[in-house]
DNA sequence: CACAAGCGCCAC
DNA sequence: AAACGTGGCGCTTGTG
């Protein structure tokens, strides 16, 4: 596993906020880091430190970007250090300026305060501070909340938090970040093996720089295409609250063959009661029960429900809400999931139905590259297994087709559940069926995620190819525990007990893959933006997003395992190289020498639809 | 009237 | 193929 060289050295600018809306800016360098850092409690001892009034701070930020005169320590840009990257770096965006590097301190914070590596220093046993916890659930509000209270509309950026008067909205002086930099840098010294956590923490960061800028550039989205899709499939748009024709004339189908004239078909407990008074034997409504069916009624209210899902996730209303300048601005929250994931407050970026993927196009003279990883999931676990027998199976070809072809199983889709059924814990149907076959032919891959379950059963926490831990199951799953072990315990106490542990263990045995995944993911955009920066292209070119992307191929969208990248048609093939080039990349962070492959699908098309 | 829970479906 | 992992989110319905 490589590490930063050691020969150059890092500067670090940390920022924090000053009264009256300044800005401190404090030089860390190396020196100031290492020495016997396990020993220091934090205390910060700054080379330098100046203020800096908020309006200059782009021009600040600017300057020491450009490197060389500006920086006389390092040729390279410095690492900003800062509480969020969604606080400080929307302005610089907005400001035309990009910056190569960061720490986020509340993202590190989390992985570190959890994780097995660094278990042991006085950093991660440290009471909650509440300061830096308000951080993450400002992180994290629910698109309800922030869309209730208006600050969630893709227009209104949140940029430096401060009140009109320029006071700031909080007390930040309690998060002060020149300190936790410094406790956060003592915890990693001291971490069983440092540079795991470093490469997760720096990816994590890189992700948090992707994710500002994924939502300042935005996917390109034509409101006109969208409209002409949504006409088709649904009908003309009808006033609020009305359905449009065809949606209308379905509803008049299921009722007519219900022989119920006043039915709501989007009243789940009245179509249910429905269903079961003309004698259809169902348990709910849902899609795949209804279409075990043989009624008139099954086929339209199939297809009602598929439009009636369609127009209010991603109709007219939400069209008009999220796309803003021919963009759809995702917020996107790093870290928000507890596998290492990405959430999205608001706007279901991470949702978008295939059937308006078509509204998706570039802009004129410019592309799509987009790019998704092949059995992401099962190559990760190949890798974390070092199992040489999935690796080889997935080499040059279809993962699943290689498993087939061992023998293993008969057919593609079966190889397929049996992977999935593996690391999702499933315990029916043809997946279980084959499990053996599959713990044959891959002993160490299944031996993973099996040890994984094992130990979430026991209620100890898994720890993915990084760093990043699991958290701890709660106090009632530990009391339901302690219970069905206690005298007097009952079969039922012992049933709820056994079935509670197997779901954790469960997530458990999720989690080590998924986490793993998602950092692969981070290693493979963080590489990929690097390269994307070094791609000039002329004026020529220039596009309709603003600087600092108007000249340049930018990361669009991103979705687990996917990235699309608008690019220059004159460079697009050149960019779908570097993707896959990144994937290769990302590889050997994770797994070194291990031959786990990589592979991508990559299409550079004009419209999203024709990616697949 | 506001909010939460339950349901169901979208994505990976 | 089956209902097994992580989420977001809109609808209806029940409740304060």
């Amino acid at each position: 596993m490589s590490a930063a060289s050691a020969t150059i050295e890092n500067v670090y600018i940390v920022l924090g906020a000053a009264d009256r809306g300044e800005v401190v800016a404090t030089t860390v360098r190396d020196d100031d880091l290492t020495g016997d850092a396990s020993k220091r409690t934090g205390s910060p001892r700054p080379s330098h430190t100046e203020v800096v009034e908020q309006s200059e701070l782009a021009a600040f930020v600017a300057a020491h970007e450009g490197g060389g005169s500006a920086c006389p320590v390092s040729d390279r840009a410095p690492r900003w250090v800062w509480d969020s990257t969604a606080r400080w770096y929307p302005q610089l965006l907005s400001a035309g300026v990009r910056v190569e590097r960061c720490v986020d301190l509340a993202l590190s914070r989390t992985i570190v305060r959890a994780s097995e590596l660094t278990a042991a220093t006085e950093y991660a046993r440290a009471p909650d501070d509440p300061a830096w916890h308000a951080l993450r659930a400002e992180a994290t509000l629910t698109a309800q909340e922030s869309g209730a209270a208006g600050h969630s509309s893709p227009t209104a950026q949140t940029l430096f938090d401060f009140e009109p008067d320029g006071q700031p909205l909080e007390p930040l002086a309690t998060r002060d970040p020149v300190a936790e930099f410094f406790a956060q840098q003592a915890a990693i010294a001291a971490a069983t093996e440092p540079n795991r956590i470093r490469l997760l923490l720096a990816a994590e960061s890189a992700g948090a720089l992707v994710a500002a800028e994924l939502r300042f550039a935005g996917l390109p989205w034509r409101a006109e295409m969208h409209d002409r899709l949504l006409t088709e499939l649904l009908g003309p748009r009808a006033p609020q609250g009305a359905r449009p024709a065809t949606m209308e004339r379905l509803a008049t189908s299921i009722r007519d063959a219900l022989g119920a004239p006043t039915l709501n078909p989007d009243s789940q407990a009245e179509l249910l009661k429905t269903l079961r008074r003309a004698g259809l034997q169902v348990t709910s409504t849902r899609a795949w029960e209804l279409r075990e069916l043989e009624h008139p009624v099954i086929a339209p209210l199939l297809e009602y429900k598929k439009l009636a899902r369609l127009l209010s996730a991603n109709g007219w209303t939400w069209m008009e809400q999220w796309i803003v300048g021919g963009r759809l601005h995702a917020d996107y929250v790093p870290g928000g999931v507890v596998t290492g994931r990405w959430a999205t407050n608001g706007g279901g970026a991470m949702q978008l139905p295939k059937q308006i993927r078509g509204a998706v196009v570039a802009d004129p003279g410019w592309k799509l590259v987009v790019a998704d990883a092949a059995q992401l999931e099962p190559r990760v676990l190949a890798g974390l297994a070092a199992d040489h027998a999935m690796a080889t199976a997935g080499r040059d070809r279809d993962l699943y087709d290689g498993i087939v072809s061992s023998g293993a199983v008969d057919t593609r889709p079966h190889a397929k559940v049996a992977m999935l059924g593996a690391m999702y814990g499933s315990t029916t149907g043809d997946s279980a069926r084959l499990a053996p076959r599959l713990a044959k032919a891959y002993p160490r891959a299944i031996a993973l995620v099996e040890q994984a379950a094992r130990a979430g059963e026991r209620g100890e926490v898994v720890t993915s190819r990084l760093g990043r831990s699991s958290p701890r199951p709660g106090a009632a799953w530990r009391l339901s525990q302690t219970r069905a072990t206690e005298p007097g315990a009952t079969p039922a106490d012992e049933r709820a007990a056994r079935s509670r542990a197997r779901d954790w263990g469960r997530f458990t045995r999720n989690f080590v893959v998924q986490a793993s995944a998602a950092e692969w993911a981070l290693c493979w955009m963080a590489e990929l933006r690097r390269r994307l920066a070094s791609i000039s292209v002329g004026a020529a070119e220039a596009g309709a997003v603003p600087p600092p992307f108007a000249y340049s191929p930018h990361l669009a969208f991103f979705l687990h395992d996917e990235v699309i990248v608008h690019a220059p048609a004159a460079v697009a093939e050149q960019v779908a190289e570097e993707v896959r080039a990144a994937a290769a990349s990302a590889g050997r962070l994770l797994f070194g020498d291990f031959p786990v492959e990589f592979p991508l699908s990559v299409a550079v098309v004009d419209s999203y639809a024709d990616a697949k």
